[in-house]
DNA sequence: TCCGAAGACTTCAACCCTAAAATTCGAAGC
DNA sequence: GCTTCGAATTTTAGGGTTGAAGTCTTCGGA
């Protein structure tokens, strides 16, 4: 049924195995399936660490993992790196009131500029400076090895098996999602 | 790299699919593994859209996912379902700051009771009331329901392997996370 | 026995997010 | 050419979380 969900706020967990958790769960509720239980929770319990994991490599270059996030949209945007605010906004996931924010604090840092378009002066376009590209990179490094060491027990073959079955489950999830 | 992790605020996302959205990544950034990748943003877009369907579920019983955590340890600690909040709070992740006022809330909904221990009062003792139980336990009933339809298109072989490379992600995880 | 240290929980201030209201500008109708 | 509708963004109010400071209780040494 998934773990807890967000990135956690204390580091050492001390958290039961997973195994122990799905035999504790089993007593209180019999018609579990072990194996269901096991992807999904491992799906959840993964994720957790992993933002662990990043949260603490882009802190080291002075930015936080939403800050990063910006960065990576404007970046995959292409050149010239400008996007609007309700475009950020909805690839993210968060709402525009959120964005409004985030681009606050980064054009106080000096990662995005924020001007309005001339010609719609309806519109607003945040764009990636010289220093937020650079601490991309940076963040990007960083992140490239830690997946690296993360799927180094893994070889060729599983790698690619595993992502085929999450890609089969992302499109289920859609689906699911889609029908309400 | 991962995805934007938390769980989204707004539902129609739109977002490129996964393969466009590496492809474009390679543009950017050329040592890129593709197949790294796909695994890594799988993990995570997967995770967020599950986080928004357990919260769908949730709400529909008129509690929080949050909330719903907090019932899942305390089922999980077993009869007679008592915890203190601070075993709560490392269990879930969180500072006991937090602790506090999620239990504030899910006192006032009836959902636990807290008393001090009468044995050692510095300790509270949370317990889980029978209504607190009965949503636990309608709350997993839905999750299961997801959880087999989320899993519907993978054999039960595909299941088996899927958990255990998840297992050995998640100890490859810790290990790294303790190495610091 | 008294005092200080340590532990468990709570309170406080600051931050970030969401949802909804307000603002600002552009476009279409009359 | 005014006016109204609609879209993009910002502002406001209200949760929820963190980190630090504060309170209360227990425990051990003088």
């Amino acid at each position: 049924m998934g773990d807890t969900p967000d990135t956690a706020g204390i580091d050492g967990v001390s958290e039961p195995s997973l195994d122990e958790q799905i035999a504790v769960y089993q007593r209180e509720f019999q018609d579990l399936d072990p194996q269901v239980e096991k992807v999904v929770s491992a799906l959840s319990r993964l994720n957790r660490r992993m933002n662990v994991a990043y949260g603490r490599q882009t802190a080291a270059l002075g930015i936080s993992n939403a800050e990063w996030e910006v960065l990576k949209a404007l970046v995959i945007s292409g050149a010239p790196y400008r996007m609007g605010p309700s475009e950020l906004a909805k690839q993210l996931g968060l709402t525009p009131a959120a964005m409004t924010h985030r681009i606050d604090r980064m054009t106080a840092e000096g990662l995005v500029t924020r001007e309005r378009d001339e010609n719609n002066r309806v519109r607003v376009i945040v764009e990636l400076t010289a220093e937020g590209r650079s601490k991309w990179l940076d963040a990007m490094r960083a992140a490239t090895v830690f997946e690296e060491e993360l799927l180094q027990d893994l070889s060729a073959g599983e790698r690619g098996a595993l992502g085929d079955m999450l890609t089969r489950l992302l499109d289920r999830v859609e689906d699911l999602q889609a029908r309400g």
